[in-house]
RNA sequence: GCGGGUAUGGCGGAAUUGGUAGACGCGCUAGAUUCAGGUUCUAGUGAGGAUUCCUUCAUGAAGGUUCAAGUCCUUUUACCCGCACCA
């Protein structure tokens, strides 16, 4: 048979969506398997093909597990609200509801072409009323929760974007859409209290299958450290400086304090400090800083004393001066540190450059020359002194801390709040009513969803405010529980939200009664397998860990965590081994792929290029190599002969049959080609097989390569389609040769190869080792003074 | 700075976890088929030396453990990724 991929992939898929066999069965008798990719942005730019790497992953899986008979969800959606639509949008003056419509109708047929396994019936889109509806749903539940909270405070903010942007969203300083540099600015923002599950979403990451690499980034994103928190009295006044402290047990050598510039205690003792001109003037210059130039001056300390203001080392009475200096951040512990120069890097710096004391307490380093940040015996330090261990001066000095009433231990998180808002409009509208009398009001569930108004122009106001201001229909409304005249908030959610909980629309996406019903979330959650890039591990990942883990609490959801297991693609690099991107020209579309070569080409490739989860480069030629092997598989239909089994071949379709089960599962999808190839050779080596052996073969490679396989399946007149049909089996007594080739070595280096039968013992194999003629011309006259013998593998004679 | 990772032919990458390094694919060389080939088939292909049956050296570098090391240990270099003044 010629490999006419133009001519079958159509009708296959075609036969696929007509008898609808992808489709998640409603039996809930049956096990299941719910496999989960990332669903896309549907940007205009259209499909890429590491899109198609990271589906083909799961898509084999997924195939494999609907062989081995298992009822299977594997759903597809789009994640279309958010800022490149809306940008676009406004540049080419079309409405975003156009543009995303338009971009979901091009990612669907570029989807469809390459055959994946979809369930089409679920699809989800996060901006449509009936799906956005459930978003502002456990949004109103996390507001009653007291979840949500509105503060003013210092935000990231891009100039460019003109929106408020989260930690996640504004990584390195700078804009995570546009790259822009951000700046700080002080803005009332809303918040979700994601730190109220950082223990949670923390300690739930030792019950999940997670690549370590990706527990371990979400583990130093949410950065719980553990300490003390210390009130440092003001001298002359009954107030103290309360700040939090990892190594209480360097208290002793406290020789100055340092608080950031936006410390509230300054305007609080305003009337005593007497250099507020100069306070108010380093202020100034850092708010001018971008974030990005405050993380650049780590050397260089800046900062100015306070002077009129005086605080006391509680450890030991003494008086000791405070500075203010960006080097500390309002937004972690208290905004206050207690600072050890002897013993901290930052510290030692600022005390270098200012003068200030440097008192040694632990011994072990020389701090005339730099800070000593190691372990050590305590010295200068009263009741510590003596102490040789880090963990036992920390648990005496938290004793001392305690009993005085001074201090206690504490816990720190670097995660921070959700900034949960953007002043944007192609997002959901944020479902809260400013009431004058009842403050903030949610708006009823039943009047859920809350639709975001049609408008003709919905560019982001100058001053920062959203484009629903304009909407004087929207924005007036009565107070639900006043029935005064009210206002509607109009900020909208930002890009993350639709996302947190689409895996739990699939479970049942028609649903118009809840998010989902008990029954199909019983079933089917949590997710399996999930696939995803390494760019969402703290964001999309963390996130919806926090949604998930809410609505169980709530208990709206069966299991705490939504994932049981996670896993990642690498990259796709262009064909100059640079990351593919528009402006380098480096970009592959998978389109043209599909044209030239076909969607099985595409698949397999992908798949063949190197081990899953790193970056590789594209290379053509390599696709026209897996192009030949499709073509080769192909053309086996020339070959068959006979039923049955081709002795010749028994041990090697055993062998592959193995292999490929078993690297699905570890996802080395490489190596399971590479062994489907050379059982290819091996056949064309031996030139015939049996129809049997070509039903086992497509039967192996249909996950990889379907629309192929179901064209020879039916070709062997195989009863419905091959992508339902039963996953071979194997024989383990039968992936063994009857003799294998042994290495024999002398000393270690290898001298000749004997080929020996299978189950052959330690003392018959030495000897027939030692007959070889190139063995003998190494041993001879020489004394035997080991022999190793592995069984199935080696030889090793060792002599003097 | 802290944390994690990677390093194997001309290239992408294998190696059952300590047991014949270079599977599989690309590329290249030769031969055959074809009117032609960006076709197909067959053979060869880590490097150096002898070319009939050989032999030495090779997994970023340098040591070590072992009968045996790409794999384990020590030191070191380069690159990649994540976080970044986190107190």
């Amino acid at each position: 048979m010629k490999h006419d991929f133009a001519a079958i992939e159509k009708k296959w898929q075609d036969k696929w969506e007509e008898a609808g066999i992808f489709h998640a069965s409603g039996d809930h008798t049956k096990k299941k398997f719910y496999g989960l990719v990332e669903f896309p942005y549907p940007s205009g730019a259209g499909m890429h093909v590491g899109h198609i790497k990271a589906y083909s992953g799961l898509e084999v899986v997924s195939r494999k597990r609907r062989m081995q008979g298992y009822n299977v969800l594997f759903p597809i959606g789009f994640d279309a609200y958010g800022l490149p639509t809306e940008n676009y949008a406004i540049k080419t003056n079309t409405h975003p509801r156009i543009v995303t419509d338009r971009n979901i109708a091009k990612f669907t047929q570029q989807l469809k072409r390459v055959g994946f396994s979809f369930d089409w019936t679920r699809t989800v889109d996060t901006t449509e009323e009936g799906y956005y509806k459930w978003t502002q749903w456990i949004f109103r539940k996390m507001f009653d929760a007291g979840l949500v909270f509105r503060a003013t405070t210092l935000v990231n903010y891009c100039p460019s974007c003109k929106v408020v942007l989260s930690n996640e969203d504004s990584q390195g300083g700078k804009c995570d859409i546009c790259h822009s540099d951000i700046v700080q600015k002080s803005k009332d923002v809303w918040y979700l209290r994601i730190t109220e599950y950082a223990d949670k979403l923390l300690f739930g990451l030792d019950e999940v299958d997670y690549l370590p690499n990706v527990k371990l980034q979400q583990e130093n994103w949410i950065g719980r450290s553990e300490g003390a928190f210390v009130n440092f009295p003001i001298a002359d006044t009954d107030d103290s400086l309360r700040i939090y402290t990892t190594r209480c047990d360097t208290m002793f050598g406290v020789t100055f304090m340092v608080i950031a510039p936006e410390h509230p205690i300054i305007e609080k003792y305003a009337d005593r400090i007497t250099n507020m001109e100069a306070l108010d003037a380093y202020k100034a210059e850092c708010a001018k800083k971008t974030e990005f130039e405050r993380t650049q001056l780590v050397k260089d300390k800046t900062g100015v004393k306070i002077e009129g203001l005086c605080a006391v080392n509680p450890a030991n009475g003494k008086e000791i001066p405070i500075f203010i200096s960006d080097y500390v951040m309002m937004g972690y512990g208290t905004g206050a540190i207690m600072a050890v120069p002897a013993h901290d890097e930052r510290d030692y710096d600022f005390a270098k450059k200012f003068g200030i004391d440097i008192i040694e307490v632990i011994k072990g380093g020389d701090v005339s020359r730099e800070a000593y940040t190691g372990d050590g015996e305590m010295v200068n330090s009263d009741f510590l002194d003596g102490i040789a261990t880090k963990k036992e001066a920390i648990a005496k000095m938290l004793e001392f801390l305690t009993g005085k009433g001074i201090g206690e231990k504490g816990v720190q998180y670097k995660m921070k709040d959700w900034a949960f808002n953007r002043q944007r409009y192609w997002g959901e509208p944020i479902p809260i009513i400013h009431c004058p009398t009842c403050g903030m009001v949610g708006v009823p569930y039943e009047e859920l969803p809350l639709r975001l108004p049609d408008m003709e122009q919905f560019e982001p106001g100058e001053g920062g405010e959203s484009p629903l201001a304009k909407v004087e229909s929207f924005v007036n409304c009565t107070c639900p529980k006043c029935g005064g005249k009210a206002k509607r908030e109009t900020d909208t959610m930002p890009q993350w939200a639709g996302s947190s909980w689409y895996f739990l629309r699939y479970c049942d996406p028609h649903n118009d009664e809840v998010f989902a019903s008990k029954e199909a979330l019983n079933y089917w959650m949590p997710v399996d397998w999930y696939n995803g890039g390494m760019e969402h591990v703290t964001r999309h990942m963390i996130y919806s860990r926090f949604w998930h883990r809410f609505l169980y609490d709530i208990g709206e959801v069966p299991c705490d965590e939504p994932y049981a297991k996670r896993t990642a693609q690498g990259l796709i690099l262009g064909p100059d081994g640079e990351k593919m991107s528009k402006s380098k020209g480096n970009v592959v579309d998978p389109n043209d792929v599909v044209d030239e070569y076909g969607a099985d080409v595409l698949r397999v490739y992908t798949l063949f290029m190197g081990e899953y989860g790193s970056a590789a480069p594209w290379s053509e030629s390599s696709v026209r190599g897996c192009k030949r092997f499709l073509d080769r598989v192909a053309a086996l239909t020339d070959m068959v002969n006979g039923e049955g089994v081709t002795p010749k071949l028994e041990t090697a379709f055993h062998k592959t049959v193995k292999k490929v089960s078993c690297d699905i599962e570890d996802m080395k999808f490489n190596t399971a080609i590479a062994a489907m190839m050379s059982l290819i050779n091996d056949i064309y080596e031996v030139g015939s097989l049996t129809k049997d052996e070509l039903g086992i073969f497509v039967r192996i490679l249909c996950p990889f390569a379907p629309h192929l396989c179901e064209e020879l399946w039916a070709w062997l007149g195989g009863e419905g389609f091959a992508s339902l049909a039963e996953w071979p089996t194997w024989d383990e007594a039968k992936t063994v040769d009857a003799t294998v080739t042994y290495a024999v070595q002398v000393c270690g280096k290898l001298r000749a190869t004997i080929d020996l039968p299978k189950d052959i013992d330690k003392d018959s194999a030495i000897a027939a080792a030692k007959e070889e003629a190139k063995v003998k011309q190494f041993t001879e006259g020489k004394t035997v003074v080991k022999e190793i013998f592995v069984p199935g593998k080696i030889i090793n004679i060792v002599v003097k």
